[in-house]
DNA sequence: GCCAACGTTGGC
DNA sequence: GCCAACGTTGGC
């Protein structure tokens, strides 16, 4: 079984909005990587971190679980979606995605200043400059770390 | 709001 | 295929 992040802003969508959701379609996602990673690396009953991102205090705030094969994103072909792309087609779906499940919060935000300055995660791709990726694969070993902090 | 660090687009 | 211009992400 296999570990991620997943970042969301929580004004769009927060871990309180999947705990009430329980089992969501991580939408919107537009960029080649992480769409790989949900379309070719993720499997059923894999776990996540639901990361908060663009806010007051950045970090992982839960725990969830994948939950579907992937399948094309709905708002990709949504005119009126924000989401929309108009170079892709139900024929020829450029956006995949899965549904995730909500697992449980953490007892305690684990702020990104706490991860930064942690020294044995200073490898973490969430560490490494410059990411700006919103899907990442996480270690085991580092996602006992974490759970370890909480 | 600023800006670094990307990724994407499109002219050539 | 190159690369400059532009757009986006996301911490601060």
């Amino acid at each position: 079984m296999a570990y991620w992040l997943m970042k969301s802003e929580p004004d769009t969508y927060s871990i309180d909005d999947l705990q009430r959701d329980r089992v969501e379609p991580w939408d919107g996602i537009r960029n080649y990587q992480a769409r790989n990673m949900m379309r070719d690396d993720m499997r059923v009953g894999d776990s996540a971190f639901f990361y908060h991102s663009s806010c007051a205090e950045p970090g992982i705030v839960g725990i969830m679980t994948i939950d579907s094969k992937p399948y094309p994103d709905p708002t990709q072909f949504d005119r009126h979606s924000k989401y929309h792309d108009p170079k892709s087609s139900p024929e020829n779906p450029r956006w995949q995605l899965v549904n995730v499940r909500f697992e449980r919060k953490l007892d305690r935000i684990i702020p990104l200043r706490e991860l930064k300055a942690h020294p044995e995660l200073q490898d973490m791709v969430l560490n490494r400059r410059g990411n700006r990726l919103s899907i990442m694969p996480v270690s085991d070993i580092h996602w006992k770390l974490i759970l370890g902090l909480e």
